[in-house]
DNA sequence: TCTGGGGTCCTAGGACCC
DNA sequence: TCTGGGGTCCTAGGACCC
């Protein structure tokens, strides 16, 4: 068997670790720019606030029912999931920590052990210690896990936060009762391509014959049928290295200048090659993209990307700032209005085991000592401290809706790396 | 007026090769 | 006039996830 741990929640529990009088009442987290909602507590999904919807949409709602909202503050958010992760861990051999606030457990092995006991007292001990409170749901297979978490979830009077899909008949029952969208790897599309074809629970797609899911859903609705009947298909994946890394940002007013523009997509660049350095890798691919604020239909649109091949692989803030300057001259077009930019960086190889073109000059080793000096020095002191001249050091995203408990926080914390991957 | 960010995987189609 | 077949690799776009 396997149990997900799933934080409830989880940015606006992360925001109640620091203030205990938001407890019982609305809270939201808002995205970048205080954009979009990302999280929503109980109270706030109770008066009807959807998930990702922009915030100004509900103003007046968040005014009626004094709902609060928050800034976005991944500092606090990773340090808090590495204190859930860590406690998980401790009570397993084996797991794999598949997002932000979420972990898989391997239970195999576990035979002579009241597994619905065992998970409890997980989920006491991370509500003890971290101040976190999650849902555990525990089945044969992950697909079943996101199952019997959402079951958890949907009837908390019921369960104490933890429940066994085990037997077939609770499978069965289970399935009937999930609608089609809520099961994992059914998105948007696929939905609404399930519903005009007469699949409303996750049960009529087990009836559905395999030629048409294969058809439909390609190879892993093949795989997900599988795993929804009891059917292991998925492992816990092990930490893979990442094959991408991208920066991007919506600035808060449009832009117009070229040149403010242009020190945005240079500073994307330089956090992309701090990622890499962090990680002791080069890349072969840079990609930058720049776009138009696409709601505004009374504005000329406009959205273009190009990306390079590089002669050789490097991490250098300044060579890949070099190349990033070189796509943003070719794509930059005057007389728009810019509201997204971003870099994307991918095709890694090691540092220190780079090929090399012969016929293509080589500094990256000449950067590299000076760059991971900068690094250190920025680990020391601050954030962009020591920074590239072409940096202006400044955001241009805002952040309104941070407390005074928050930097408190940031002051008194040295804040563990950031240690999940995204899928 | 105001609409996030960072990932992975799969597939179809084109380019190219023999 | 008539114009093969099979394979690989790359890329863009679409789908999904949190």
């Amino acid at each position: 068997m396997y149990a997900l741990v799933d934080c409830n929640n989880f940015f606006v529990s992360c925001e109640r670790t620091l203030d205990s009088s938001l407890e019982n009442k609305p809270v939201v987290v808002l995205s970048n720019n205080d954009g979009c909602v990302v999280s929503r507590s109980r109270e706030a999904k109770e008066l009807g606030i959807p998930m990702a919807v922009p915030a100004f949409k509900y103003k007046e709602l968040f005014k009626k029912h004094d709902v609060q909202c928050f800034s976005a503050k991944f500092e606090l958010y990773n340090a808090k999931s590495q204190q859930v992760i860590n406690i998980a861990k401790s009570f397993v051999v084996d797991s794999e920590v598949y997002s932000i606030d979420e972990l898989f457990l391997d239970l195999t092995g576990f035979k002579y052990i009241n597994l619905y006991d065992y998970c409890l007292v997980i989920k006491e001990k991370i509500w003890v210690e971290a101040n976190i409170p999650v849902s555990i749901g525990i089945a044969p297979t992950k697909t079943l896990c996101k199952v019997a978490n959402r079951i958890v979830k949907e009837f908390p009077k019921d369960f104490e936060g933890v429940y066994i899909l085990d037997t077939p008949e609770k499978i069965e029952k289970a399935l009937k009762w999930l609608n089609i969208e809520d099961v994992w790897g059914i998105g948007r599309r696929l939905a609404i391509k399930m519903k005009d074809s007469g699949v409303y629970k996750a049960w009529d797609l087990l009836q559905k014959p395999e030629i048409w899911i294969r058809k439909i859903m390609g190879i892993h609705g093949v795989r997900m049928i599988n795993e929804l009947k009891g059917i292991r298909q998925l492992e816990l994946d092990s930490p893979s290295p990442k094959k991408s890394i991208a920066v991007t940002r919506s600035f808060m007013e449009m832009l117009t200048n070229k040149e403010d523009v242009r020190e945005r997509v240079e500073t994307f660049g330089m956090y992309c090659s701090e990622r890499l350095r962090k990680q002791n890798t080069c890349c072969k691919m840079v990609t930058v993209f720049v776009q138009t604020n696409r709601f505004r239909k009374d504005l000329p649109e406009y959205r273009n990307s190009l990306t390079k091949i590089l002669p050789n692989p490097t991490n250098s803030s300044i060579l890949i700032g070099r190349v990033v300057n070189e796509l943003f001259e070719a794509i930059y077009k005057e007389g728009f209005h810019y509201k997204r930019a971003g870099v994307i960086v991918n095709d890694f190889v090691p540092e220190n085991a780079r090929l090399i073109n012969l016929f293509e000059e080589d500094t990256q080793n000449q950067h590299l000592p000076v760059m991971k000096a900068m690094d250190a020095m920025n680990k020391k002191f601050g954030k962009d401290k020591v920074r590239l001249g072409s940096m202006s050091g400044k955001n241009t995203f805002g952040r309104s809706k941070l407390s005074p408990e928050y930097e408190a926080f940031l002051k008194n914390n040295t804040l563990p790396e950031a240690n999940f991957r995204f899928h």
